[in-house]
RNA sequence: GCCGAGGUAGCUCAGCUGGUUAGAGCGCAUGAUUCAUAAUCAUGAGGUCGGCGGUUCAAGCCCGCCUCUCGGUACCA
């Protein structure tokens, strides 16, 4: 194992196109900034960087749909995430952007080390352009009718309806959403990295050299490259991001995935002159916290960059978790099903660290993870106030009301005394052995051992009792119980650090310490305390209530959304239809296309002949159960292979708002071959 | 279909290179207790470790098949 001699924390650039919720939270920030206060606190050379990701279509989109410019967009979403990490204290050593001028710098460089080193590919190849705005368009800016579903208003990329993923130009009528003109296909000129140049490299240094990564980054890692790698193209058409620093390049950007992760190396510079020391020196780990969505270009695409730029070190680990559901749903942005940080503030102000708790507590390490604002309620309840808050305010308490406050001398410490004293160490040992591997849940659990050491250790010695009889015992028991309390004021900073100061001012405690970490002794005899006031208060159903019937409108408003039809086409005329030659035919034998999902192969009696039609909807139907449907089925289409079978036709489904689908057959039987007009 | 990750007590999760009666927290039950935000402490109930087969003296852990969840990928005329 190398010895490092200073660690660079990265953490996923969130993108400028929204606020931010408690997944992010969950899966990364929250980690990140555990794992780094905790090596300041040991004091070690470490920085956390973090900024918005601005540059991509979707702003440019959502720009345009507001009627704004995107950097309005990127202004206004940049101001309230970094607002939300300063509120959630986050504790970036500087928080970027990617439309920083030093951003600008950083990439363009970047782009142009990688070109003269002759590390991309140029290839020229046919995409959309729109005549009328002058500009190729981003599959997003396509819309027309799906091919699969044949729904109006797919986009380039994606249909929304089916939810299939396309290309631009699979997509039938397609339309300019700037001009609304049909676009025209035009070559353009792009750069790719050539991913599978690095395959034998990234085999080695993941599959070989890197086994200690969690097995969900592992098991993914290989399972990309073992389907193989394809170059990727690191630029695109658009007017939005950092243009491609080559000479005849107008109008072209570096695609925002190549440039967002450079967004560190830009927010290091940014932060220090002294950044090469962390981006370049060997002896600097660096680590990338981030979700599992981003595993591929963390280990994979980033990591070929920076190989191939050379004079920069990789990753030494990437501890990327999984997701954070919400009350058993995806947590969506689109569909707002979702926590959002500045809102939580709203309803629960100040409780910052009840939330930084139960994301730790609750942590997707290992698996998806589910989010619900009862479980929420219940470790607020039931362990921060009281196991932990309970504990503090008892301490406090006890001592105020024999000693006004005042830390007083011990006497005798009894084997009890002296065991529990002990334990205090074991459990900062725990904590800290968790921190180091990432097992951030397993971290928080040993801290509140500590307190529930506390708690037991009071109820064994029972202060109460002996102050009739034995007052130098208890003199004794408060010490110990001090010292308890004194050491969580240090072990919690790095997890409820908000709470923690609380705690320090409460008993008067100088800066935070952590050699005093596990200690004895860290409060003196005669050490005055001060007021003790209540760590954690309980949140009550009611605001429970008020939460779940906030997500339940989004349900309701979502639910009334997806009932709405899909808006009608442009007309045509009757000689389009009839073009059609729709039939009426049964399904005369049905088979499940082996190694496919959704393929069925039909041998279909159409009245004029029987024929192969290779149909998407296995997912609905079983083969038995459908021979002798009637359906309605589309004969002049031109026949085409799937999957290496003829396909002569098309069957006619409907399509529900959750996506099942219908047979559109006769409601009475008719004869095979007539026709549906 | 293929690849990957997961399926362990009501809930959320630990279980090291296979080895005594499978663990923790919360919840639940009972008891103790009152310094404390009816908080705390103790004890207990509760699991065919997704299913079936196999290897082994011995399997939650290894092998095969099946099944469910999540992600990736192919396919959808």
């Amino acid at each position: 194992m190398t010895q490092f001699k200073r660690t660079l924390v990265t953490t996923a650039l969130p993108y400028a196109n929204g606020p931010i919720h408690i997944g992010h939270l969950a899966g990364v920030y929250v980690p990140a900034d555990i794992y780094v206060r905790y090596l300041r606190l040991k004091g070690e050379d470490v920085l956390l960087i973090g900024g918005s990701d601005e540059h991509g279509v979707p702003i440019t989109l959502k720009a345009r749909n507001e009627g704004i410019t995107p950097q309005d967009v990127v202004d206004k979403y940049h101001g309230i995430i970094k607002k939300s990490f300063s509120e959630f204290g986050i504790s970036f050593d500087v928080y970027s952007r990617t439309s920083s001028k030093v951003h600008y710098e950083t990439a363009s460089q970047f782009f142009k080390t990688l070109n003269e080193k002759g590390e991309f590919l140029e290839k020229e190849s046919e995409q959309y352009y729109d005549e009328e705005a002058g500009q190729f368009l981003a599959d997003r800016y396509i819309m027309g009718t799906c091919p699969h579903c044949h729904k109006e208003g797919a986009y380039g990329d994606q249909c929304e309806s089916c939810g299939t993923s396309l290309n631009a130009t699979d997509l039938i009528n397609p339309k300019s959403t700037i001009s609304g003109k049909p676009p025209v296909r035009k070559n353009t000129k792009h750069w790719y990295l050539p991913l599978d140049k690095h395959e034998p490299f990234l085999k080695q240094w993941i599959l070989e050299d890197h086994k200690e990564w969690k097995s969900n980054v592992y098991g993914q890692c290989k399972s990309w490259i073992d389907l193989g790698l394809q170059p990727r193209a690191v630029s695109r058409d658009l007017d939005w991001g950092v243009p491609v620093p080559v000479e005849g390049a107008d109008g072209k950007v570096l695609y925002v995935w190549f440039d967002a992760p450079i967004g560190y190396i830009s927010a290091t510079r940014e932060l220090t002159p002294e950044w090469e020391k962390y981006w370049k020196d060997p002896e600097t780990r660096l680590l990338h916290f981030i979700g599992k969505d981003n595993i591929v270009f963390h280990c994979i695409v980033f990591p070929s960059m920076l190989k191939a730029e050379g004079s920069f070190i990789l990753p030494d680990n990437v501890p990327a978790n999984e997701f954070l559901n919400l009350e058993g749903d995806k947590i969506s942005t689109s569909r707002n099903w979702a926590v959002w940080l500045h809102e939580y503030l709203e309803d629960f102000k100040d409780k910052q660290d009840v939330l930084r708790y139960v994301l730790t507590a609750n942590a997707p390490e290992t698996k998806d993870n589910d989010f619900t604002w009862k479980d929420f309620q219940a470790r607020n309840n039931n362990e921060l106030v009281a196991i932990l808050g309970n504990f503090v305010n008892r301490s406090m308490v006890l001592t105020h009301k024999y000693y006004n406050g005042s830390a007083p001398t011990p006497g005798t410490f009894t084997d009890f005394d002296n065991e529990t004293l002990e334990t205090i160490s074991t459990y900062v040992e725990k904590t800290e052995t968790a921190l180091r591997n990432f097992k951030f849940r397993e971290a928080i659990r040993e801290v509140m051992n500590l307190a529930r050491l506390g708690n037991k250790y009071l109820a064994d010695t029972e202060p109460w009792k002996l102050i009739k009889t034995d007052e130098s015992r208890v003199a004794t028991i408060m010490y110990v119980s001090l010292q308890i309390t004194a050491n969580l004021a240090i072990l919690l900073e790095p997890f409820l650090p908000f709470s923690a100061q609380k705690l320090r001012d409460m008993l008067n405690m100088n800066e935070v310490d952590w050699s005093l970490c596990g200690k004895k002794e860290v409060l003196a005899p005669d050490h005055q305390i001060g007021k003790a006031s209540l760590l954690f208060e309980k949140i009550e159903d009611s605001d429970i209530e008020q939460q779940l019937n906030k997500l339940k409108e989004s349900k309701t408003a979502n639910e009334a959304a997806g009932k709405q039809s899909a808006p009608a086409k442009p007309d045509i005329i009757y000689d389009e239809f009839i073009k059609m030659d729709i039939r009426t035919g049964t399904i005369l034998e049905a088979e499940k296309v082996p190694k496919t999902k959704k393929l069925m192969k039909l041998l279909v009696d159409t009245g004029l002949d029987q024929r192969t039609v290779v149909s998407g909807i296995a997912e609905f139907f079983e083969a038995d159960q459908i021979i002798g449907q009637q359906v309605s089925i589309l004969v002049n289409l031109a026949s085409r292979k799937i999957k290496g079978i003829e396909s002569q036709g098309m069957i006619l489904m409907a399509e529900d708002a959750d996506g099942k689908l219908v047979f559109v057959s006769p409601s009475e039987k008719v004869k095979n071959g007539s026709e549906v007009k």
